[in-house]
DNA sequence: CCCACATTGTCAGTATGCTGTCAATCATCA
DNA sequence: TGATGATTGACAGCATACTGACAATGTGGG
């Protein structure tokens, strides 16, 4: 339960708005828990000095080798703008390689280096532990419950997303280039 | 559910790694759900031209008035810095006056002005709107029960945010100079 | 074959979100 | 009182997010 402000003073006219109602909004808990995500993240991976959407990156380019940036974003529903970026970061850590596609001259695709592979395979446990923590405070039986309907909740408002999970879409255009 | 990635060829070496494990992480889930609910906010929104984060501050200041930026910070949990920006964008779009307070130099009290008010006013229905869209895809019970968990694991985490909720500290201090 | 359209990566611009740092100011204590 | 440390707002710098635009390129229809 989050804090209630209680006014000492009595209003004479009433508000529009009150604090209770941000504090129980959705969006307004959706914010905070993301936030706290990323702290979490963050904390457990500092050594990796990896970022969630880095590591969701990293993830899905291990999983399809020579993908390219376009499908990447459809594949972990990213902006593709705000990817151009991390992929970016990502190359000048030396963990990715962008390498112009022969077929189409447009398309850089995407591997992951040596060094990536190597520190993807190391960050796993830092990962799951800072998962894990976020939903510790939680009985069991909450975390499952919770766990399900946002995973319905995200799957069912996927439209409504500004950039929409197309993984589907988006692989079966692949595995010609690899 | 989200889609899954069936890979089509067998790997030879095991990746550390699936983008199901991706998927069906909290970290990952909470930030897609908040990226939902940003764009039906702004959606529904859109004739006032206002952010969730823009909106949570109009209604704090409206709830405390003459509050300064760093209590506002405490008050909605945001980041002390990045709430200068969105005073400032506040302010420039005539929605708040910031006034320096007598007692204290240092300090600038924050009040609505009367078109903030006034478009505080208008946006509510908007707003609650936007609110209930983001939860309609679930059967009511399932709402509730996603609500509750979801408030529940946000203070239950507070501690473990960059910015830790602080409405009652905040508001000791106030009440003096309004 | 050429023209209209679509796609790809990139960039500019705006808005969070966080880490630091800094000067001005305030509060406290020796 | 005078030095010390804390507080406040501001700022620089990095990293998401999203919008809209753009040039280069690819694709298909006529």
């Amino acid at each position: 339960m989050p804090p209630r402000t209680s006014s000492p003073m009595p209003n004479s006219k009433p508000l529009p708005v009150t604090m209770d109602a941000v504090y129980t909004a959705p969006g307004y808990l959706f914010r905070r828990m993301q936030q706290i995500a990323v702290a979490l993240f963050v904390e457990e991976c500092r050594a990796f000095d990896l970022t969630p959407v880095q590591y969701a990156a990293m993830v899905a380019i291990s999983t399809h080798p020579g993908i390219d940036a376009t499908r990447l974003s459809a594949v972990i529903a990213f902006d593709r703008s705000t990817l151009g970026n991390v992929i970016e970061r990502l190359e000048a850590k030396g963990f990715i390689e962008r390498k112009p596609a022969r077929e189409d001259k447009r398309v850089k695709l995407l591997h992951l280096t040596r060094a990536g592979a190597a520190m993807l395979r190391d960050i796993v446990p830092s990962v799951d532990k800072a998962q894990a923590r976020m939903l510790q405070p939680l009985k069991p039986a909450d975390r499952k419950a919770l766990l399900t309907l946002l995973a319905q909740l995200v799957d069912l408002n996927n439209e409504a997303s500004r950039v929409p999970l197309r993984a589907e879409d988006a692989l079966e255009h692949l595995g010609k280039s690899g």
